[in-house]
DNA sequence: GTGAAAGCGCTAACAC
DNA sequence: GTGTTAGCGCTTTCAC
């Protein structure tokens, strides 16, 4: 027999002889309760098929157990097992999450606006997305506690790999190969530890082999045909992220080129296709940086203090079949593991 | 200079020398206001930096526009089309999303049981995961909208594809190819429409070429393994999922069946890593499965009746490279596309 | 068109 | 330990 109206916390107090106070210990699992008060209340609720309200308790309490997360494009193969990581932390930390995914700058804003709102998120975590002044000023004024995760903000705790020594392994691994001439497809900061691996190596540093443009594997596959039709082409290339090291895979494949045999390609992030693909790339713990960056809102959720505030994860070269030997590479150089060839 | 104390409806009232009655109905758009008062009000709202409660507005209301999606493994592929196409859907409608990620058992119904709690949101959208009869029960019975996808559930709307059809239009296309031999792993409903197609076809209904597994790909790696060993092997082999036929392109990779020489392969989804491995497959729109999931939620939420209660998706054989003309098949037989083949 | 007042259902401070 | 009470900040009748 359900009641017509939704029992509420007087109900359930009348019901079992008592204050609501007590029943909303009872609710909460608070310590002062005797024990046969709680089993009253117990079955008083039970009786009744009373179910708290989610929202009168966070207005009570002045604030929400719910955080929201901002990610962008939602179906890039990097951002979905940061989402995981975050929403599992998330999750066991008691937090409902609500998911913002943009994927234009209008929708990012929209979000970031709506968020900045009173009583919207207990926190919020933006995941690859830097904000305009305004908007960083905007969350400093309202005191809603931030972390971001593969974006640097000044003041907010934040949770990134070193891009600068990723670029530096990522080169390292194909010079190590005897590779001398390297292409570099996209972003800035890899760029730099590519540079800097690659003059440590005294290997070409040709400019015609940097090449920079839109992230995507579209334009990463057009960049990639311009270095291989370079009368003096590169032997291997270095892309900035498995996704433009797709694109790469693709250019050497119409350009008749092959792979590792003529052309190594190295990509960065360890996405869920590079294995298919056996693609040799820096791989960078995703999921576990949507969990520390959660882990650190969840921190500053509870008051404490985030120090320092920048937080590195670690990098790894995982060799793939993507990569091999230069011809005539000294025999000294590392051996690649062969190719997996899933499709072939 | 901003308030020590956050400003709230009444501090813009007295502000603005009018009722919170007034404000509260320009901040909802409400049309009975006179413009003058509107413009006084909005003045008092920038100036004190006033920013609405989305709680206390909630609680008031009675509900929250909060909408919560529960899906299976958020970092398997499928769903991650999914739930973005309901994100989108939700965002339009003013709705924030809370997602929940199942990957336990235990999972599916701690979350399941949270959100049957009052006020954690307007309704819900189930995504691929088939609730117990309590579970069903509690939901019938607290009157939170429903709505499932890529699941039957008596009683509530639910968005699915016909997998009968999607088996047959599998094992048309192989037949078309004229296969006469194929294999098939796992998946019952699917499995009908295998049936059905290869009898009608008179193909071989050998019950060896059938084998059925937990879902994933290393299941279908082992399952497809025994099928290749078989005397007399089939020449084509269905996978109820893209997943489990990238397992089958891995065990016949293993055991240097050529793909789609000597075996064609055929797949079910249209996963995005399909495409990049040149997988044959029959696609499921499954952004649009999301969306319309939440548009009909959204229906529901407004107090429309949604019917029928079944809305099927359309399906579409996606020919790739990795099926091709049974060898020696009669001259008719349709060609498949060439194999990009990416990697090499 | 606008103001006043009664909730929405809970938490937390305070008294007993 | 437990009851009482005062908010939390808004929406929504209902008068005027």
């Amino acid at each position: 027999m359900q009641p017509s109206r939704p029992a509420t916390i007087a109900d359930v107090a009348a019901a079992a002889g008592v204050g609501v106070g007590t029943v909303s210990r009872v609710i909460n699992g608070a310590a002062n309760v005797r024990e046969s008060t709680r089993a009253t209340v117990q079955q008083a609720i039970d009786r009744l098929g009373y179910r708290p309200s989610h929202l009168a308790a966070a207005l009570s309490r002045g604030t929400p157990r719910t955080v929201a997360i901002v990610v962008p494009h939602l179906t890039s193969p990097s951002v979905v097992p940061r989402l995981a990581g975050a929403l599992a932390v998330l999750g066991e930390h008691g937090y409902d999450t609500v998911v913002c995914n943009v994927d234009t700058p209008a929708q990012r804003d929209h979000h970031l606006a709506a968020l900045a709102g009173r009583h919207r998120a207990a926190g919020v975590i933006v995941v690859s997305l830097r904000l305009t002044a305004a908007q960083a000023e905007l969350f400093r004024r309202s005191g809603l506690p931030l972390v971001t995760i593969d974006v640097v903000m000044p003041g907010v705790p934040h949770t990134v790999t070193d891009d600068v020594a990723g670029g530096r392994m990522a080169a390292g691994h194909l010079l190590s190969l005897g590779h001398r001439r390297i292409g570099f497809v996209a972003s800035q900061r890899r760029l730099t530890g590519y540079r800097q691996a690659v003059a440590a190596a005294g290997a070409s540093q040709d400019p015609d082999l940097v090449r920079r443009g839109p992230y995507g594997p579209s334009s990463a596959e057009a960049l990639a045909a311009e270095l291989l039709a370079l009368p003096d082409p590169p032997t291997a290339i270095f892309a900035a992220s498995d996704t433009q090291a797709i694109g790469v895979l693709a250019a050497a494949d119409r350009s008749g080129v092959s792979v590792p045999g003529d052309l190594s390609v190295m990509g960065f992030d360890d996405i869920e296709s590079a294995a298919l693909l056996g693609l040799s790339t820096i791989r960078q713990r995703l999921w576990d940086s949507g969990a520390e960056g959660a882990r650190r809102l969840c921190a500053l959720l509870r008051g404490d203090r985030v120090v320092p505030l920048r937080q590195q994860l670690a990098l790894e070269v995982v060799p793939r079949s993507s990569t091999a030997p230069a011809r005539g590479a000294a025999p000294g150089a590392q051996l690649a593991a062969t190719r997996p060839a899933i499709v072939n």
